[in-house]
DNA sequence: ACCTGAACACCGTTCAAGT
DNA sequence: ACCTGAACACCGTTCAAGT
């Protein structure tokens, strides 16, 4: 019978850190923006919510680990980038793949999707959507400047989705049926464009404008590079 | 000695209901969101902070109405639009309107940018910038589809923004070094199109980010009208 | 060396009791 | 009719006391 050897203090610790990150994620999915404290995922752990503080610092620490642990998913999902696949349809997909994973974790997209975590799948996700922007044919100003509009409208916009959704489902509904409750009955004089528009703005979707923004930011970078392109030809 | 008219209840509710929010408003800016708490904003009026549910149904309602207030004080700002300022020129005065405003008030557009108010101020807001968009000449669905890309785009940035200036100093200051801490010292074989932007990604500023997209949507706009105009001369 | 549980300093919100 | 203050059901976090 061989002797398992005995995990180092480091190692314990990492896998003990590992395992209240899945479980913060399984409760933040299940139960959402709320069942996310302390004392709530220490009853989930079956250990004392204080002991959390002996593996993270504070409750922001540990939710920079459950942020990159989903942003892991996100790098899994998206899959390998084949060197000849168009840089368009890369950020489409990573676009695509952000959409997925908000719908997934609002909770934990609305509250960190504005942090940088450092963490070793943000980096992963660093490399390939610049590496992709840098395929566009850009100065490395503007490489990183479209590459930065790009990944932080991605995230601002599921930051701003998932924090409608994770509002309490009367005040969601209330939002959700402004434009027909209030812009449909505004005075025609004083607010001719919105009662012109009023279908439109009753039935678009936010996919629908979370794409339009990722295309106007692909679009830009590609007449950009084709400019600067006519440009040096001359 | 002529005598004041009693003021109707009505009339008394929404007096009581404005010194609030004015006093919402400057408590949020002098102090930042750990002070915008019932009890805090209580003690600032000098009134019981269960008085304030007699005016406001729960405190998401208090912060709608304040909200409102930026968005008046936002079109007050504005000033008026002429009808012959190019339509591009119109959308980056708002821009630019809200970046400012987002300073002032980063508790409040931090917590509420992705509210819909259906306020007074609101509505203003939504007729012009829409109205705006029209003289893009795109038809009805592009013309809603590109005025909210433009208005969510600009309203999530905001709050992406905001949400970081309200974090506490260390971290904030952890979070804004990310760049050069982290991503200056990756390996090169790893990770070479970070390495080969770091004094890019490390100089560009918040401020250039929200630009590039705010021009990257008017571009997309305006590029489809052309396009349209285009096919339909043919 | 590890863990627990009491305690601190807060929240938003409700409601019986006062004037 | 209006207002108050005690109380409820929570937070994140600290730290003395236990094993």
């Amino acid at each position: 019978m061989t002797r398992m050897a005995t995990p180092s203090r480091r190692v314990r610790r990492s896998v003990q850190r590992e395992s209240i990150v899945s479980t913060a994620l399984e409760l933040a999915e299940r139960e959402g923006a709320g069942a996310l404290t302390m004392r709530r995922l220490g009853e989930e752990l079956a250990i004392d919510p204080t002991a959390l503080y002996r593996l993270f610092g504070d409750k922001d620490e540990l939710l920079l680990a459950v942020y990159d642990k989903i942003q892991a998913m996100s790098v899994d999902l998206l899959g390998p980038v084949e060197p000849d696949e168009a840089w368009p349809d890369v950020l489409r997909r990573v676009a695509d793949q952000n959409w997925e994973i908000t719908g997934r974790f609002p909770a934990v997209i609305a509250l960190m999707a504005a942090r940088t975590t450092g963490g070793g799948a943000e980096r992963k996700l660093v490399e390939l959507v610049l590496s992709t922007f840098a395929r566009a044919g850009l100065p490395p100003d503007e490489t990183v400047l479209f590459y930065r509009a790009f990944v932080d409208m991605v995230l601002a916009l599921s930051a701003q989705t998932a924090s409608l959704a994770m509002l309490e489902p009367e005040v969601r509904a209330k939002d959700a049926t402004a434009w027909s409750r209030i812009y449909a009955q505004l005075p025609e004089e004083q607010y001719p464009s919105a009662r012109a528009h009023i279908a439109e703005l009753t039935s678009v979707t936010e996919r629908q404008i979370y794409d339009a923004a990722v295309e106007a930011v692909i679009h830009a970078a590609r007449a950009r590079a084709d400019d600067l392109r006519q440009t040096s030809r001359d």
